[in-house]
DNA sequence: GTCTATAAATGGATAGAC
DNA sequence: GTCTATCCATTTATAGAC
């Protein structure tokens, strides 16, 4: 994928669709990193190269915008591809590392959820779309008995684990190996997946 | 403890340890339900019944009065209290059902983390107190090899349980029973406390 | 389709009266 | 010890030019 970036940026005139779909990056990356309050139309529009007033144009408010990155950003379909032997050391590695070759990374979807915790309309969308599609998923892929709570609680294990290596990166975790931390997320997932 | 709130308040004049008391009380509320930037200073303020400038005389400014409030919430030591025979039922059984006995409830730091995580100073400061309290005790309590990550570990388990099952809520917890979830739970944390 | 300029509102902080 | 009134910075949203 091209670079499209703020600085020096090849002047993209007139193209609608590709203005948007800047817009909705920049929001993505904005709403994941600093929350729906701190995160300014400003600061959007400036990542994408526009101007607040065109991003007010195209999604009408700061809600309507970031309605529309939640509702396209929480697909983790691509976690669960193939096998499913090693699934829980497969989730572990993605969320300790980052999973930088999924769509948007893995961690965006839970930096979003994490970050949009106090925006009670952001709350609603998250609970209606894991209900619906990505825990129901998650818990084709484990199987066996109470499929479904433990999908939850493999869930609440990635959530967790993801705050605190990303977010609140506590000393232990800044100074712990790579794999070290797989090993030990991975234990903890299989004693839910089991 | 006698009712102290807004509406039809007993006119507490010039006590200001109460006044103080009932400030932070409100704040701390305010903070674990709207995070950081939701929560308006003149908000508080109404809650204690009291207005913004004495909020601002007592405690410096909004982050002054906010850090205490985080200081004062993290304080998870009497999770810790007894034999650590069984801690992860023990620690699985206080989150599952909310730790009402416990000071503030063992909801309320939680929310307090969770809702903050989008606020660069909360979230310095909620890692400092874990770095040189919080973890540090809960790793003595677990001991053995690699104390510091595994109690990292367990943290983030809390955590992300927490969030499932208090803010998002999703039908797989809503409908399982507390056992359920406390034996799961248990199960998962056992992994890493070893 | 995109910008500049600005209006309108919010919210934190302060000064000074009582 | 507490309030009223005000200042000031920030930020959303709009109007109108190009």
């Amino acid at each position: 994928m091209p670079e499209r970036r703020a600085s020096a940026r090849p002047k993209r005139k007139r193209d609608a669709a590709a203005t948007r779909e800047a817009i909705l990056e920049a929001a993505t990356r904005r709403l994941a990193t600093q929350g729906y309050e701190r995160a300014g139309v400003r600061e959007v529009a400036a990542d994408a190269g526009v101007t607040a007033a065109l991003v007010n144009r195209y999604f009408g408010s700061k809600e309507g915008l970031f309605a529309e990155v939640i509702a396209r950003a929480l697909d983790m379909g691509h976690l669960l591809r193939d096998g499913r032997a090693n699934l829980a050391d497969q989730l572990a590695r993605v969320v300790v590392y980052g999973g930088e070759d999924a769509p948007d990374g893995v961690l965006t979807p839970l930096l979003l959820l994490l970050h949009s915790a106090a925006e009670p309309r952001a709350i609603e969308l998250f609970r209606r779309d894991l209900d619906r599609t990505q825990l129901r998923l998650l818990a084709e892929h484990i199987g066996g008995d109470d499929a479904a709570v433990r999908a939850a609680m493999v869930l609440a294990q990635l959530t967790g684990f993801a705050i605190l290596h990303h977010v609140l990166r506590p000393e232990a975790f800044a100074d712990a190996r790579g794999e070290k931390l797989v090993a030990l997320l991975s234990k903890s997932l299989a004693a839910c997946i089991g």
